[in-house]
DNA sequence: GTTGTCCTTTCAATCGATTGCACTATTGAC
DNA sequence: GTCAATAGTGCAATCGATTGAAAGGACAAC
């Protein structure tokens, strides 16, 4: 009558139970066609009653695999960025959602990188079946190096000439290109640009702002290329010294919404109407960018499902496939702080 | 002259190429006193020159530990919470650094947890030494039981009554207090909360947000008490319900900055001015929280040192220590959203 | 020469599973 | 009755390390 609750924790002790052996009790729970049915439904039974669970850490071991993906954060050791951006929290919601999909693990590595080389031989890899890089940070040539010993790995981030990793990326430049052309064609011609260029993505998306600003016929202004890492408080610093300076500006391209946030704070701090002086336009679209006043207009990129053609693509190089690149589609979505007339809200009340 | 880099990838290669066992090359490596200096020597240098590298998970899995705590955020399966609070983010940060320090791994493990004790036989705890939660959401029953059973875990979150494992909080009563008393302080008469009283935390915060509003001699009202989870659109949808009922208030508790900023846009674009018309307080002062328009008041608790104390405490009890709850601080951050008077710019220029 | 002691090193079990191959019944064909 | 084919099960190696116990060699004491 006691549901006979004595622990089974190995699978030697669930065979020496059935009276088979070891062997037989694996063939037995994996289905294996060499196993009677009889002896098949003894075992699982018993299995069931007495609450065995098999140790995957030993199965991983024995079949020299982890059903683990680490994922690393390319830090950018200059900016102290401890993750700070709401963008990683989404990408990493989107990755762990897809992992937990497929039955793997995440692993999660975000101490600044200097040297990707010098995880070959970490846990990162050797604990792992394959690896998320979000960014390329200033490591191209390493990640490269990296990719040529066949280790499994996707990174997020922007093409670059000679690369040989598998790459899953937005559509930097277009959006780069749709911030900017936004804003000409709402008559500002004074177009500033906030973020750091050394940052491939970065360096992308300002292609495509200086590709918006030659149509218009309009000369870039060195001035109003503001180098600023991923990082509220130096943004802040950044337009500080261009008001300071006095540079003429009435409107900004930003590499990311939480510095287009921190941008607009602080040119309303200072006297500036945002966006009748000064149009702003961010990139990411965080949840929060639709709460700012005014609400931030910003380029959209699909974070969630990002993640999970980065966890597909790094599934597929484990299972030895071919994985091509993937490029993820930029949208403007227009808000007010470009000047553009009200939008209705995202979200009514359910 | 090549540098003789053929790959030599377990002990017993490693052993061969020394002309000794297995046995005593592990031993050379890990410095133990039965080895003679010179096997010793020459070992190491042989490792070294064919760079070879401990398979730490072969090493784990015969030490019968991991060197790897999972981290269990309670996601409120009501709201669609998908980890898209920035908190999160910070909290998860600090984990990772204090985790790194000591030489451990991260496992993410961020799927709506329904019923914790289905984790016990799961990868969450069977590959990982120790657990930390964030947040009891509803299963304190269920943590106590698991934490019964002797696994090494540890909860982020509020006292509850019976509770059996090793927390570490913030001063939840404490922090709704401050917050409270700070908008009657200021003459604030008809102050409403916002947050879901399930949750025992916010529960803690409501309970301090009574206790000033009874040391003021106010009546609680009950249309003044907003249920709402940790969720921007919710918080929004519940403030445009009580703008249309004409529920009179002049502040608001909120139980996290997320919500303090949607409800500071969805009262401003229904015209509403604030702070003079209705001030806001919010919780856990994440980054942007200082650069919304006005910059948001909020209750502040140390989140990289609750990772660290966290961190510390699941080790401790890995290593069989006693370890005992922790409480931290919680402090008020004025900003302008209370209607208080400017506050300096939290960073300057660099 | 025998014995005991000490210092090194090796042997072999162990962690908990999977799997190729060998082995034993059972069955059917001749 | 003998033999082959087949189905079901067990043996033992394996993944890559650690570690208690046994063994080997050198040396000193008797």
């Amino acid at each position: 009558m006691p549901p006979a609750q004595q622990k089974v924790t190995t699978l030697q002790e669930l065979a020496d139970l059935a009276g088979v052996s070891r062997a037989t009790a694996s063939r037995a729970l994996s289905d294996s066609t060499l196993i009677s049915d009889k002896t098949k439904s003894k075992i699982r039974s018993l299995a069931q009653k007495h609450n065995y669970r098999i140790n995957e850490r030993a199965r991983d071991f024995r079949l020299q695999r982890s059903r683990v993906i680490s994922v690393v954060f390319m830090l950018d050791n200059q900016s102290e960025q401890h993750m700070s951006d709401p963008f990683f929290l989404e990408m990493l919601g989107g990755i762990a959602d897809s992992l937990a999909q497929h039955d793997y693990d995440l692993l999660l590595a975000h101490a600044p990188i200097d040297n990707v080389e010098h995880l070959r031989d970490s846990r990162v890899f050797r604990n792992a079946d394959g690896v998320i890089f979000i960014g390329q940070g200033e490591q191209h040539e390493r990640l490269n190096a990296l990719a040529a010993q066949g280790r499994p790995m996707v990174i997020w981030g922007s093409k670059l000439p000679n690369k040989q990793y598998c790459l899953v990326g937005g559509e930097n430049e277009h959006g780069g290109y749709l911030a900017a052309n936004h804003l000409l064609k709402l008559g500002r011609r004074h177009v500033a640009f906030c973020g750091r260029i050394d940052i491939p993505e970065v360096a992308a998306r300002y292609r495509g702002y200086q590709r918006a600003l030659a149509e218009f016929g309009i000369a870039e202004h060195a001035d109003r290329v503001l180098d600023v890492p991923f990082d509220m408080r130096r943004a802040q610093a950044a337009f500080c010294a261009v008001l300071e300076r006095r540079v003429r500006f009435d409107a900004a391209v930003c590499a990311s919404d939480v510095m287009a946030l921190s941008a607009m704070a602080t040119l309303s701090e200072a006297g500036m109407r945002v966006p009748e002086d000064i149009a702003v336009v961010g990139y990411d679209d965080i949840g929060l960018a639709a709460y700012s006043r005014p609400p931030l207009t910003s380029v959209r990129q699909n974070i969630r499902w990002a993640g999970r053609v980065l966890v597909e693509s790094v599934l597929g190089l484990i299972n030895g496939e071919q994985v091509g690149d993937t490029s993820l589609a930029s949208t403007l979505l227009v808000r007010r702080s470009c000047g553009a007339p009200p939008a209705p809200p995202r979200a009514t009340a359910s």
